[in-house]
DNA sequence: ACTGGCACTCAACGTCCCGGAGTGCCAGAA
DNA sequence: TTCTGGCACTCCGGGACGTTGAGTGCCAGT
């Protein structure tokens, strides 16, 4: 049904439409490509495409654009990666280096991402479920407020303030002794389950201080930081064209909910994790994506459930994007596993 | 000579001319405005106004848009504060319960105020340089790797990563007891001033690690934390009109720009600290800015030298604007001190 | 199975024209 | 003096119209 030269075809029509922005026709694909065969033929095969549903027309005497199921079939079968610049190697190289913190290798990472690609990167928190704690701290901040945080052995740093009215500086001794006696070591699953018993071995007078600091903690052990997402690069949505309203303003605002971003990146990396996962426009669930596409990948050691990617319009070019994607992704795994 | 009707007149199109976003006539404006005079007489005073500055033409037969000058005439003398909305009033009481750490007063904070102004919101850090040390703590991640975590009495928690090849636990405790010993209670200067002398105290062995320990504390000591800004309200940048890349794209990448936002915050709150600063399209110093306008506050107990504020199109509704930020900068700097 | 040719379509662009909103100015009224 | 009504003038914006050219679909011929 589809023989070598209609992808051939295709391939050119995505290639060209990517990079001119504007529907393309018969002759200058034949001009453009070394296609070695008439404009008319190409219409016909183009007249193929379409009815397949491959491509459209904008209108009657107007080029052809791909569509949703065009650009799929590209990126599944016609692709050829696009190995990375020399510089551009170097780049990702040097940039990680010098990070001092969690925070600081996510904030390089997709700031890099979104500098090679011109799209918008976004990035989730590395999950850190194999991590054990390290030390947990209890600090008074003024008469009634007290500063937990929580250290793990993966680097990550959780805090949170706590309203604690009438607390003793003696009680919270006691407990920052026994708690870090107590989890030192542990998983967060296990550390939980350790705490349930803790509170039976206080007084009742320091009971109400004691679970609330205990709540607390189970509160910190329960936050994900995997679930947190950074974004850069919006600037390089204007890339998307004029047209503001319409396109831009729908993705600008879900760019501002975390939630919405770890749905599309959960969406995308559980359908085939430790790959490559490319989403084109009407594939997304989300509405506010329908002409956008996304190349994520998941990071990390373990294959682990954390995604980055780029955000772009579904006229991208997909073979640039997906290597990036795919060689960054690779690179803060293995950082993140030497150190 | 600009008597009291004139500048009515001007008040009149500012506020029209905000509402409408079109340059504002003669006639629709003693409609709309109880302007017991004619329509010809508003025009004579228009030419005065036009002549000294505050108002332009975009083009002979049309209507009049204030100049950034009347912007300014309009901010500082003609404006009346307008008062927030009972609803406004209570989402901002409302909003900030439930803040569990810093990070989070300042996201909800800049967001609200996002929500608020429907604008671009942007807010520094908390300045804490009258904060004291509350805890130091040395974590070894891997078997060249050692995290430093340091606690300030205002809850504040600063992290870094070392490279440290070779380091013992045993060092590592001992760091951490002469460590502790020797800052808490300190404020970050006398903190520098003290570990000046510390390297003395180690054996040649163990120089070279126990110098970069404190090589790295100082510089968490040096990291101001009011070097962050965050950013909220991006989205509403739509609200600038559709002519895109000309006036949308600069402060995009403008806002990116961590330092970039602190030079504007700086420069604006420089100039009269602990009150209200408006900055008008040219009055900003950057290029980017040159169509828009900022509003901006400190805030803090100290009358500190943070800010926090909202950007916008230089055709914005200041009153309402100002009200909100000195309304949002009063409640974070009193919540912050009470906490 | 491919090609050349041909009639057809239709967005984009330029031109022209007109209506209307708005101005500036002036002479007369308050 | 200060305001007003009137009037000629300007010029943007939008609709109508014709032209252009890229592109298509189809068919007969190789």
């Amino acid at each position: 049904m589809l023989d070598d030269r209609k992808l051939d075809v295709l391939k050119a029509i995505v290639t060209d439409y990517v990079s001119s922005k504007e529907p393309v026709g018969s002759k200058a694909l034949v001009e453009r490509h070394g296609l070695r065969v008439s404009p008319a033929t190409v219409r016909n095969d183009m007249a193929v495409l379409e009815e397949e549903g491959y491509i459209t027309h904008p209108h009657t005497s107007a080029g052809r654009i791909p569509t949703d199921k065009g650009y799929r079939l590209f990126v599944d079968r016609i692709a050829t990666v696009k190995p990375l610049s020399a510089p551009e190697r170097r780049a990702i190289m040097s940039f990680m280096n010098g990070a001092v913190d969690i925070d600081d290798i996510v904030t390089r990472t997709v700031r890099l991402l979104a500098q090679i690609t011109h799209q918008v990167a976004i990035m989730q928190y590395p999950v850190v479920s194999s991590a054990s704690i390290r030390h947990l701290e209890l600090v008074g901040l003024s008469t009634d407020r007290v500063l937990i945080v929580l250290i793990t052995s993966s680097g990550s740093v959780e805090q949170r303030t706590l309203e604690l009215p009438g607390y003793t500086e003696e009680l919270l001794m006691r407990l920052r002794g026994r708690l870090n006696q107590l989890l030192i070591g542990r998983t967060p699953a296990e550390a939980a389950d350790l705490l349930s018993g803790l509170l039976e071995e206080f007084e009742s007078m320091d009971r109400s201080t004691a679970a609330s600091v205990i709540a607390g903690v189970l509160e910190i052990l329960a936050t994900d930081p995997s679930a947190r997402v950074m974004v850069a690069g919006v600037p390089n949505l204007t890339r998307y064209g004029p047209n503001l309203q319409t396109s831009i303003q729908p993705v600008l605002e879900a760019l501002e909910e975390q939630v919405v971003l770890l749905r599309l990146l959960g969406d995308a990396t559980a359908e085939s994790p430790g790959d490559l996962t490319v989403r084109i426009g009407s594939e997304n669930a989300d509405e506010n994506f329908q002409s956008t596409s996304l190349v994520v990948s998941t990071y990390g050691d373990d294959g682990g459930r954390s995604g980055l990617g780029v955000v772009g319009p579904t006229l991208m070019d997909y073979p640039s994007t997906m290597a990036a994607v795919r060689a960054i992704a690779r690179y803060v795994g293995r950082f993140l596993a030497e150190g």
